[in-house]
DNA sequence: TATTTTATCTGATCTAGATCAATCTTTATT
DNA sequence: AATAAAGATTGATCTAGATCAGATAAAATA
């Protein structure tokens, strides 16, 4: 499903909610290693750090040390061209992970930007890395979440290449409601943390049509929206708006 | 430069010109590892496999076993949206590492379909995960190959998010021209391996606006089009479309 | 070589979404 | 609380690119 695609899977709540601190294992890394390779990890681990809503984490041009893992808060990422023109490639939410665009080139190549207060654990990718190579587990776990990112990435592309306003809306609040979900929040009820005009520069719209399409969907009863306070009355509907987008 | 981010670095040739038989060595991961590793991976690398233009690779759903290292050819890679529309998200060649994507689910997420008869090396993924731990050279490799691979994906929404006709076609052009050259084929003259159908999918675009905005270029002396083929006569102008795209 | 088939080009028209503009609402600041 | 600034909505208009349609041209096949 198409809505499906960007989605990132995490392992069950179960897994990780009794972790009450900052660790890789509650968050991005929550795989079955031995204590012995928890306690490594939570060593190169520092402790949380937190950036305020505004803040950034990273900026593209810096040097690459650590990926982030969001402990809590939400982030946009966005890449800025010469011109200036921000292109959003993507919102980041607890328990991902943020800069593996970085060790490519050993810069950052995206800026990372605090939506709301939010907390960070620092993973210094060297120590990451060497870990790595002594644990089958963490590494197998590294190439599949920087794989998950690249498929999603490829939904976006589906999705800014082949779709319509609507249809791209329908994706992108989809999309949320599935991650909250995840996260244990409601999937029908949340607060977009994004203006419009970012919502608008990740789906490739501008924010007059992000804002006509939402009070569209909720002329027709799909959704309501309170300025940024979003629920979803008719899940189906906007489900159905992705399986209609028949291209023949 | 816009134009850059969808560019792959390969190693220079002199690095690799030399060996004749497939390998990863001289082609994707091409790093100081010594005799001894090499023959490890030598070992891994199973013989060339030719592909016939047409044929694909792998296709979306098939469970994932290899990765794939272009040797010769060109290929294009797909998604394709449960309601059919394709939306082609690269295009690879020589050099270049496929199946990336299908490390997150242990199924391949899109088609690779060679647009000419190719040859890949297979490199069987739980073989060389397996090598990466012995060999930190390797495994940092293989991240910076997948971290390239998120790059250039971002690079591409950027394109489709942000971007009109002509300054994409423009990218498109300088990004072939480029990828032609550093593989040391002429990056003023070429031949188009893809459809305008399928330059239109990966750009976001129609066919009919990729043949109507080639045949401007054409007129206003840009670059010569008969048919597949390619010239590029003025290549600072395509680039000047590209730094004017201003959006403020 | 003749004959499909597939790909490309070009024109005419239409439309989804951009742009321009004004108002209203919320949030931040004094 | 008052004021300023930022964000959101809604309407009117415009336009880049889609769609529709027909004409060529190239490539595949008989």
């Amino acid at each position: 499903m198409i809505q499906n695609i960007q989605i990132r899977e995490l392992t069950p709540r179960h897994l990780r909610q009794s972790c009450s601190n900052c660790s890789l294992r509650e968050l991005c890394l929550p795989i079955g290693l031995n204590p012995e390779e928890m306690q490594e990890l939570d060593a190169i681990i520092t402790q949380a750090r937190p950036i305020k809503r505004g803040e950034a984490l990273y900026r593209a041009g810096e040097p690459f040390k650590s990926l982030f893992a969001i402990r809590v808060g939400f982030f946009k990422a966005s890449v800025i061209s010469e011109d200036g023109r921000e292109q959003v490639t993507g919102f980041h939410m607890s328990g991902e992970l943020m800069g593996m665009d970085a060790i490519s080139s050993d810069f950052h190549t995206c800026d990372a930007i605090a939506l709301e207060d939010s907390e960070v654990c620092e993973l210094p990718f060297g120590e990451i890395e060497e870990l790595a190579g002594d644990v089958p587990l963490l590494q197998r776990h590294l190439y599949k979440v920087m794989s998950r990112e690249i498929v999603r990435d490829h939904g976006v592309m589906l999705l800014l290449g082949n779709m319509k306003a609507e249809e791209r809306l329908a994706a992108f609040l989809l999309n949320l409601s599935q991650r909250f979900a995840i996260r244990g929040y409601s999937s029908t009820s949340f607060h977009l943390r994004m203006t419009r005009e970012e919502i608008g520069s990740y789906l490739g719209l501008k924010l007059e049509t992000v804002s006509r399409t939402l009070s569209k969907f909720q002329d027709q009863g799909f959704i309501k929206v309170q300025n940024r306070l979003i629920e979803i009355i008719d899940g189906d509907s906007l489900k159905k708006l992705l399986s209609n987008c028949q291209g023949e």
